[in-house]
DNA sequence: TCAATAACTTACCACTTGGTAAGTTTTATA
DNA sequence: TATAAAACTTACCAAGTGGTAAGTTATTGA
């Protein structure tokens, strides 16, 4: 039972930095949900820091694997990238909780300033970019104008994921799940729209 | 020079909560950045939260009162659509600071759970949804699809702008920039093909 | 000029933070 | 069953947190 714990503490800690970020988190806490005392905690990771590591890297594990599946799947680059975004759509209204930490990830990590977990999502991005790179009429594209895309498409979609606490106060449960319904379609809308499946 | 204080200080605090969040900002470290004592600052907003409250309010207002202006220099809702949204794209690269704020608040609020704050962003969002409502052809739209188009669109401009540290980190420099010169080019033919222009 | 008030400062408080040190219990292994 | 190592706990610490209380200095307005 010895994984069992650690695999418990990623657990907790994922969902309480996605929902307070890496300063908002105490280890204490992270550990009290699970009746032990923080120090258990150390023992097993050393430090806040490293814990905050293996979350956004497993995190980052997941989203990677899910290309490759894809991409084994499917063999048309549209249809492997209009793929991707919905099932991350789709994942994250399950649960957000993964993209919110990248999120925060994304704004934090200049503050934070550790050079070790910048590089953990970049063979996500670059995986995205080359998909986009091998649409038919975009092969021209640039890495940058690649990522360009990716960008757009990604904030398209994780923008509204992780307002929903916010939306929800706003304009009520009802408007909210009713936006969240509307999106799948405007989102594919937006994604035929950018790269004419028509053809 | 009484308000210039107070007025510095909102802009600190801006930058600070920008940068490193809600919980990761301190008072007193505000304060110091104008040489003075954390108390200097509890004098003028009374608690950190009424402080933060100034902050958002000011970014939210400063949004609304553009789209007033819009409204008046243009009269096709797609153009005004087009103007704000690229306006949004050049307003952050120059200043990444009110869409992080922003950004943040989407994410924290829920945590907070500061019901006076939640609505400070809610006019903008309104008056976004009700441009995207007098685009010809989307007149059709609920609110709550109208809503989901302005989250894709921001969406697809703030995640890159609040991604500027990270992305410099992964790619480097001369990519991220080559990255915020395709950027507008590709936000206007997100637009355009999502708004048909051509009719 | 004088009183009121705004703009501060110093001192202090209770509490929380991440982390260290050292000891104890549990588990695995030989 | 003996031993080593893993999985903890209690105790402690220095530093930092937001906030209160009370006093001081500067500014303003009648």
């Amino acid at each position: 039972m010895a994984k069992k714990t650690r695999e418990e503490l990623i657990e907790v800690a994922r969902l309480q930095f996605a929902e307070k970020g890496f300063y908002g988190t105490s280890i204490a806490g992270i550990a009290s949900e699970l009746g032990l005392s923080k120090q258990a905690l150390l023992h097993h990771f050393g430090t806040k820091e490293k814990l905050y590591a293996q979350v956004l890297s497993e995190i980052s594990a997941r989203y990677v694997a899910r290309i490759f599946q894809v991409q084994l799947e499917i063999s048309d680059p549209r249809q492997q990238l209009e793929e991707l975004m919905l099932d991350q759509l789709n994942h994250q209204s399950a649960d957000h909780n993964d993209a919110r930490v990248v999120m925060r990830e994304l704004l934090d990590n200049q503050a934070r300033a550790e050079q070790v977990t910048n590089w953990y999502l970049k063979p996500y991005l670059n995986g995205l970019a080359s998909i986009v790179k091998r649409i038919p009429q975009r092969q021209a594209l640039t890495d940058a104008e690649a990522l360009a895309v990716v960008y757009q498409l990604l904030g398209a979609i994780n923008y509204l994921g992780m307002s929903e606490p916010t939306l929800t106060q706003m304009f009520g449960k009802t408007t909210f799940k009713a936006l969240c319904a509307a999106y799948p379609g405007q989102l594919r809308e937006l994604i035929r729209s950018r790269f004419d499946f028509a053809e």
